[in-house]
DNA sequence: CTCTACAACTGGTTTAAGCCAGTTGCTTGA
DNA sequence: TCAAGCAACTGGCTTAAACCAGTTGTAGAG
């Protein structure tokens, strides 16, 4: 392996610079063992801690995973899932029973498979109560956490909140709740999709979603928020779903009206 | 400044536990300095490279930033701005001269302001190629590249490419090209937008954008990819929009259709 | 009064050393 | 043969010290 050190800097630049190249070179690929702490540092004539830094470096870029007692390894190609939602209409929802961005992800996902972490009854966090319009003499919804994964990858980890009308109703709480799902039952009790709305952002995955999605630190992951109204404009299900960004884009079309 | 040691943990956690609980309770606003690294060291009984350590952990978590020379400061909160596609007709195109994804942005930008950082003649990257069907032969497109502030912050890196049809149109390259701006050029040369597509994925940011939008390291950017179709489904414009993802969220809508 | 220069701060980087904790493969003993 | 245990690796974290590089206020020179 040749690692010539390069031109000016700082030492740390310097090793991060040599590595980086090689990897982008094809000379390290994917998956590959990098030279341990020590060994970069002997090479580079520099501190164990220098070495370590141009490493903590290349993690941040996210080329790069450390793992305790095995090594610096090659992070794997990132592969892209797309999601969004497109060509969706009210026959859609009715014969799927699955919203817009459930529904691409169940189109392009070749391996999908879903883990119910739990369904229970809750107080929502603030955000999600803004949504439902949730008031504070109910402040309780019904809560589904989900993880959902592709080829065996963790991908994405999914909390659905819904309006918890009648707290007798405790079909909705059963895992499987027969045709259509969760949502055909929905529409049985007078809840019918009109129209929704997802929001987006970037930030980073929290120490829990980074644990159950696999991530190593410093990765940013997607949230969107998705809003279901129901025929009288009233929200009655927001779903959160928190991608790993690196894994996951999603793709939203837009007709132009001809008014 | 009550600075008691939590329990348990490493020494560099139990300082950011300690400082985090701080801001949290609001006894560190934003703004607000914090001890200095070798103050923090001295406090808690430690070295100042574990102090430095922590305050490296606060600053992954975005919670505060580090000024070369004068100290670590507790970062402003957070402020939304969304962005979405309601709302968009060929009307409205025709007015305004701008893509739904613009038009939203100036709706809720109260102080907008544009930067025109270049206008040139280049090969585009490889992805915008791909989507603006480019071929071999005709590699050169026209690039432009903005950086838009509000309030005087700049929030957001845009670099938008057109399909260059006529090397002699140099009007396009002028900075103010007249009513509509671009688009109503484009229009003018039968390049009506009929639809359009976003793709969206969150990613950390380049150096340069680092730089450009004025990011602490480590923190996640909104990257969108715009494009324009016109009437015979060609596309004829892409743009990327870099956001500062933690003051930008994006809001996208859509009507469920009843077939 | 103004400006320069400096002292005293701040964070940024590196060194060299030590110990801890996970992983891996080999040796050794039953 | 097989399994336990150990040695030798890996990264994770901390210490203590040093020097560099920005920032800021102030003392002193003009």
């Amino acid at each position: 392996m040749n690692l010539d050190p390069v031109e000016g800097q700082l030492p740390s630049r310097r090793i991060a610079d040599a590595v980086r190249s090689l990897i982008t070179a094809g000379e390290l690929a994917p998956g590959d063992k990098l030279p341990s702490e020590r060994e970069l540092a002997r090479r580079f004539g520099t501190a164990r801690n220098t070495a370590r830094e141009a490493i903590r470096l290349l993690t941040e870029e996210g080329l790069v995973t450390a793992q305790h007692g095995r090594g610096v390894f090659v992070r794997e190609k990132q592969r892209m899932f797309r999601w969004g939602n497109e060509r969706y209409s009210r026959r859609t929802y009715r014969e799927t029973g699955l919203t817009p961005f459930r529904l691409e992800m169940a189109r392009q996902n070749k391996n999908p498979r879903v883990e119910v972490t739990s369904i229970d009854q809750v107080t929502p966090p603030f955000d999600v109560a803004e949504r439902l319009n949730a008031s504070p003499e109910e402040p309780s919804v019904l809560r589904r956490c989900n993880t959902y994964y592709a080829d065996e990858e963790p991908i994405q980890v999914v909390t659905t909140y819904i309006r918890w009308a009648d707290a007798e109703d405790t079909l909705l709480l059963q895992p499987k709740t027969g045709p259509g799902g969760i949502y055909g039952r929905l529409e049985e009790r007078g809840h019918t999709m009109t129209t929704g709305q997802d929001e987006i952002i970037a930030r980073m995955a929290s120490h829990q979603e980074a644990q159950t999605l696999d991530l190593p630190p410093g990765v940013p992951v997607l949230e969107v928020l998705h809003t279901s109204l129901d025929q009288d404009g009233e929200p009655f299900e927001v779903s959160r779903f928190v991608h790993r960004a690196d894994r996951a884009g999603l793709v939203y079309t837009f007709p132009v009206e001809d008014r």
